[in-house]
DNA sequence: CGTTTGTTTGAAATAACTCAACGGGAGTGG
DNA sequence: CCACTCCCGTTGAGTTATTTCAAACAAACG
C-alpha cells in the first residue's frame, strides 16, 4: 500500500515580510531553507520582544500542527526561502507515520527548551553575558546544520534585531559588542562573524 | 470493545521535594490536585530562575510524554497532592484516543505561549510591570481551575520564590509590593492576596 | 547622489542591585 | 512555657548596570 510523502512547495519572502499574522489561522509549517525568521510580540508602547528565532535548515513554528494557529506574528529578518509541511502531516497519526512525525515533536521540545534558557538569560544574566549566550547558540545552531562557512558564520542580524532578542537597548548591544571585539573575542565585519573559542564563549555565557 | 481508562496513582510531596531532578528518565506526569511546584534552573554561580510554575488544576510537564525525560528539575513550592498520568496515555496515538490526548496537547500549547510570555515580561517590562502580570496571571489561572476563595486566593509563593520568578532581587519584590500595597492595588496578608480590580491590574502589567 | 538604515560615541539620568541590619512569626527543643 | 533558631519580610544608604537623549558617521539602496 503506497503512502504519499508529504508534497512540499517552495516559497520565499523579502525581508520584514510576514510568513504569519498574529491569530492568523495557519494549514502549514516552513521549513527554512536559506535565510533567518523570528516571532515577536509588540507591547502597546511600542517595545518589541523577540520570543523566537528561526535559522536556516530548521523547522519554523511546528507547533502548528497541533495548534492550527499563528499565536504570535513571524516575520522575516532576511531575505527568506522556505518549503512548506502541509497539515496532512498531521495524520500521520492515524497512519502510524511516526518517521513523519518524529522531526516535528523533536523540533516542537527544542523550541520549548530554547525557551526555557532564554527565560534564565534574561532573568538572571548580565548584558554581556546573554549576548555571548546568543552568539553560542547561533553558533552551535547553525554548525548543526552545516552552515558554517570556513571558520566563520553569517550574522545578518541588526544591533535593534539583537536588543530585541536580548532585552536589551541598540546602544548598549553596541557597547558590549565593542568591548568583545576590543577583546579579541569576536569578528565581526560585513555580517560574517568569526569567534575565537567557542568554548570559552560558553563561559562567557555563564551557560 | 472496552479500552481501559489510564490508571491514576495519588502522590504527595513535603516542600521543597523533588518532583523531578535534572536529565531524569520520566515514564509518567503528574496532575497536581493540591499544592504547587515550580521548574527551574541554577546557574553555576548560584543565580536561580524559576522557568515554569505549575498550579493546583494543572498538568505539570506534559512534553515528558513525549520526551521521556526532565530536562531540567521541578520541585514542590508547597506541600502537595498530585496524581501520575503514565506513558500508557501515549498508547492513545495508536488507539485513536484523541478524547485523551488532547488535554495533553492543550497543556503544551499553553505551557509555550507562556513561556513566550515570560520571555516578553523578563526581556522588556519594568519591575512593577512584571509583578503585576504575575499576579495577574496567576489570579486568571487559579480563576480558570475554580480556585478563589471567595474574593481572594491563595499566594504561598514567599518573596524569593517571586523574585526567582521575575529575575529581581528578593529586595526589590519587596519594595513594589510595599508601593502595589500603599496604593490599594493588592492586599496581601497571610499567604492570601486580594486584588482591587483584575482588569486594572493587566494595565499595570503593560499587558 | 540623496535618503534611509544601521553603527558608533559621549554625557547625564535612573532603575534595580548590594550590603547591612532589624523585626516578626513559626517551629523546635529543653 | 520559654528560649532559641531559622526563615521570611522590611527598611535605609550607597553603588552600578543599563537606559536615555543627542549627535555624528558609515554603509546600503534605489
Amino acid at each position: 500500500m503506497a503512502v504519499p510523502e508529504p508534497k512540499k512547495d517552495v516559497c520565499s519572502f523579502r525581508r520584514h515580510q510576514y510568513l504569519a499574522r498574529a491569530g492568523e489561522a495557519q494549514d502549514h509549517i516552513y521549513r527554512l531553507e536559506e535565510g533567518w525568521a523570528c516571532r515577536f510580540r509588540v507591547l502597546r508602547d511600542g517595545r518589541r520582544q523577540i520570543v523566537a528565532l528561526f535559522l536556516p535548515g530548521e523547522l519554523c513554528e511546528p507547533q502548528w500542527l497541533l495548534s492550527h494557529r499563528a499565536d504570535l506574528p513571524v516575520v522575516a529578518l532576511t531575505p527568506l526561502r522556505a518549503t512548506t509541511i502541509g497539515m496532512d502531516v498531521a495524520d500521520a497519526h492515524q497512519q502510524h507515520r511516526r518517521d513523519l512525525l518524529d522531526p516535528v515533536y523533536d523540533a516542537m521540545l527544542q523550541a520549548l527548551n530554547r525557551q526555557a534558557e532564554w527565560i534564565v538569560n534574561l532573568g538572571r544574566k548580565t548584558a554581556a553575558e546573554r549576548i555571548c549566550a546568543l552568539i553560542h547558540d547561533i553558533f552551535t545552531r547553525l554548525r548543526n546544520n552545516g552552515r558554517l562557512i570556513g571558520d566563520r558564520f553569517a550574522m545578518p542580524l541588526t544591533q535593534y534585531d539583537i536588543a530585541d532578542i536580548v532585552g536589551l537597548t541598540p546602544v548598549h548591544v553596541n557597547r558590549v559588542f565593542k568591548s568583545l571585539r576590543r577583546e579579541g573575542i569576536i569578528d565581526l565585519k560585513s555580517r560574517s562573524m568569526w569567534i575565537a573559542d567557542p568554548t570559552a564563549m560558553q563561559q562567557l555565557a555563564a551557560e
